[in-house]
DNA sequence: CCAACTATACCGTCTGGACGGTAAAGTCAA
DNA sequence: TTGACTTTACCGTCCAGACGGTATAGTTGG
């Protein structure tokens, strides 16, 4: 008999191992996501996991650079339209996306934080200068932040299962913003 | 000069290793909150803190429960006016002030989450009150909505270590919030 | 005397990490 | 085309140390 091939392929065994560990970290908490657990989780030997990311700083260190370069990605192109707000506009846009995908928040960089706080400096940087083009492009800065501000409150309370609105409020939020920004 | 009295008062040993737990969590990260450390930090033995503690979880219990108390103790006499936008108002003063007192964030709360994050259950129940108290108090909810999350969004970052706003732009903040409760 | 600890020893489990092995896929000269 | 060799992509085992927790005997101030 002939067994099924065994697709070897780095890239994608990589992700899931990535995948697995956030799913873990949102699941069970991050003080569970242990480097068993997550080999595991991904079907893949604690060697297996080690040859991806030799060290588990590595893999948190990964976790960190995933969640960039999708920030950086999904708000390439949605801005550059130029327009009064277009940047907040598209900022409030692809959270709503993210909400209609049920994307699941990035439990992962808590799991990061939980075991060295610094390795985030790079995500404040990173939303620091968001916030920038933000403010740069908008007819009221203020107001802009304070947009951004409560999706972030939005998504953070959702990263620690502290959501305190529901489904209906979210959208009322969203749309109340959006309104108030053309 | 007499000594300061070597005083054995089980509240105030409790309070110390509550607050030695929470100054670990914050400075070294919540995975780097063992017991053995949270013990050497409120200089009491281990023996000492399980004597206090009887398990990590009831360790952990007590700093949401602290988290909780604080919050209600801080915010019960200020909104009681009935004034339009008062609870709002007060929650923006208080953020205000433990900001001028340089009250360290609750990082404790990380702890918990990265341990079990249903503990956090309490928390969200009581900011979901909270809020509602804030609505059925405001002039115009959406806004009282949107105020109480930039406020959330800004203690999070904190909390985080992802501030995004330096100082400055958070007095900006306040003052253009409650410019607007008026 | 008692409450409030300290000090020390210990246990079972888990954790990150090191290490040697191995089967399959790719490379390449003859 | 084939056999020799290298690289890739893992697996399985082991280990020292840290962890939460228990137990017990001793110390100290009021």
């Amino acid at each position: 008999m002939t067994n099924p091939p065994v697709v070897r392929d780095k890239a994608k065994t990589r992700q899931r191992i990535l995948e697995a560990a956030e799913a873990i970290a949102r699941r069970e908490g991050p003080a569970a996501m242990s480097l068993d657990a997550v080999a595991a989780a991904a079907g893949v030997s604690k060697g297996g996991l080690l040859y991806h990311f030799p060290g588990k700083s590595k893999l948190l260190q990964a976790m960190v650079d995933e969640y960039l370069s999708r920030f950086d990605t999904v708000l390439e192109g949605e801005a550059r339209t130029g327009r009064p707000n277009a940047v907040i506009l598209a900022y409030i846009q692809h959270f709503i996306s993210e909400r209609e995908r049920n994307t699941p928040p990035p439990s992962g960089l808590l799991a990061v934080f939980a075991e060295d706080p610094d390795m985030l400096a790079p995500v404040q940087r990173h939303e620091r200068n968001f916030l920038n083009r933000i403010r740069a492009n908008a007819t009221d800065p203020e107001f802009a932040t304070v947009a951004f501000l409560a999706i972030q409150a939005v998504r953070s309370a959702e990263l620690l299962n502290t959501q305190v609105l529901v489904e209906g409020e979210i959208t009322q939020l969203t749309d109340w913003l959006t309104a108030r920004l053309h």
